[in-house]
DNA sequence: ATTCTCACA
DNA sequence: TGTGAGGA
């Protein structure tokens, strides 16, 4: 199939098909003529992608996962499992990060008075 | 009508 | 990642 039936299927637009055959994610065949051609059983791979890139995870790690997706379910290592983890400890460190700034900025704004009539928001005080 | 590459206020 | 140009 082409670029157009596969962003159908897939749910990823040309232009990110495009991208990430650009970042070495995908690798479709192409026709005499220059045009991509995808295989029937990309759609999956291609959703998978989406769906990892989507959790937060950056092309390089999702490629570096695609072994793992390819490989038949049975001889799989467990680097898959392994770099999920991996990945959600990492933003969960992260959420913690977060959940501090905004407890700080919090604390900050209502330290704040009013906006009153004179001297508005917005306006940065010296 | 589709897709391709390249480039960008 | 979107958008548009210019060509096949």
């Amino acid at each position: 199939m082409r670029i157009g039936r596969m962003a159908a299927l897939s749910g990823a637009s040309p232009r990110s098909l495009r991208h990430y055959e650009d970042v070495g994610l995908l690798r479709p065949a192409r026709s005499p003529s220059g045009q991509r051609v995808y295989e029937a059983a990309d759609v999956d791979r291609v959703i998978t992608i989406q769906h990892l890139l989507a959790g937060g995870l950056g092309t390089a790690v999702v490629k570096d996962l695609l072994p793992c997706l390819d490989a038949p379910a049975h001889e799989r290592t467990g680097h898959l499992q392994d770099r999920l983890r991996e990945e959600v400890e990492r933003l969960e460190g992260r959420r913690r990060e977060l959940a501090r700034q905004v407890a700080v900025l919090g604390d900050l704004l209502a330290e704040q008075p009013p906006p009153g009539a004179r001297g508005g928001p917005g306006r940065p005080v010296a």
